[in-house]
DNA sequence: CATGAATTCAAACGTACGTTTGAAACGCAT
DNA sequence: ATGCGTTTCAAACGTACGTTTGAATTCATG
């Protein structure tokens, strides 16, 4: 039963691959990292690429229970809004350095690989679903499917700049200004605020062309 | 008088990098695409990071001349807006498969490398700044500068999601689906309309309180 | 303690890569 | 045609990688 190694391995995998990524990740760095042969690799998991598909399964199952996300239904679907833009930038951004198993995620959705499909089912999927219905809260019914569909892009667009793009956006308008920016609730305020309004904006056009 | 050879290499590796990145393309496969000698890429750039670089340059010199973004200075602002983001959708998404200088910056904004410094310099910041002086038409001058920083993060973010997380999107909401949503001026005119409320909103909630 | 399967280990294999080399081919002024 | 700097070429070098191997070790079970 050496279970032990196997999670050590996963761990150390993790850790590299979040930081480095699939390719340039090499299995002696991991196997040093975890303090076992280099063979253990092979031995418990076949190849580099199961134990990559392996790493990230384990990154959204522990990943996950870090704080749920837990909306009241009671709250009015404005303020469930501004819950979840902040509770995404919180898991996205507001670490000293984020956990691998955030990293590793993020960088499936940058460059998808075979692991990604069961990471969107598994852990993306979840969550958009739930911004789908708090958008549902707040736009007429007879609106399509695909206009809410754009509706949520636009939150999460918003948010993932923040994620993907933040050595762009220092080169851009410079270091400090950008990281002085860089609060989250500061910035979930200011996207729920700017989106609240998009969202009417779509239901109002829709209301008065139906 | 080799010039040409340079050009070839240039080319050739532009379109390697753009398609695998600076690690995964291998000079073997640069050399082979221009058909010149594996040699000449350290007889003509002295190695595979400074062709990089090189490429890059390349990239968002010739690229920018496609159809250059020209505003026409009496139109509202509103109409501005909407040039700007149909032509940033445009540009990156617009193409069967997208000429390499578009996809080689992408990949630049993406991972940034020591290339990028230069590329947000010369190309990525001019674009910037036509969109914040869009927005500064269309907000009270008492706004902050960070605040309108925001609402030019806010309205790039929607379109860059199409962009980095297309596979993404199309495992969330169904291949069918999200391709249907993929026409240039259906997502521009989406975004546009979305983002014009987020922006009154702001400078609204800002004259409230001035 | 003895046995056999499960696990670990050091070492090596084969391959692919970026880079270098030294000779050959070319272009061009004399 | 001769000589010389520039450019191309086939071949090799050194290194790092993923993977494999077969022996050594550990461990549970009888």
């Amino acid at each position: 039963m050496s279970e032990i190694t196997k999670t050590r391995i996963i761990d150390a995998a993790g850790e590299v691959f979040a930081e480095k990524g699939f390719e340039q990740a090499t299995i002696r760095e991991i196997c040093k990292l975890a303090d076992v042969n280099l063979a253990a690799i092979n031995y418990h998991f076949g190849d580099k690429q199961k134990l990559y598909i392996e790493a990230v399964k384990s990154a959204h199952c522990e990943g996950e229970e870090d704080e749920p996300l837990l909306i009241p239904a009671e709250v009015p679907a404005e303020k469930k809004l501004y819950y979840f833009i902040e509770h995404m930038m919180t898991d996205m951004l507001d670490r000293e350095s984020p956990t691998w198993h955030v990293e590793l995620m993020m960088r499936e959705m940058a460059r998808p690989t075979l692991a990604c499909s069961e990471l969107v089912q598994s852990y993306i999927g979840p969550k958009f679903s739930i911004l789908m219905s708090i958008i549902e809260e707040m736009v007429p019914a007879t609106i399509s499917l695909s206009k809410k569909h754009l509706l949520a892009f636009s939150v999460v667009g918003q948010c993932l700049l923040y994620r993907f793009h933040r050595p762009i956006g220092k080169l851009l308008i410079g270091d400090e200004e950008f990281e002085s920016l860089f609060d989250v609730s500061y910035l979930a305020d200011h996207i729920c605020e700017f989106s609240l309004r998009g969202i009417q904006s779509i239901s109002d056009s829709q209301e008065a062309s139906s």
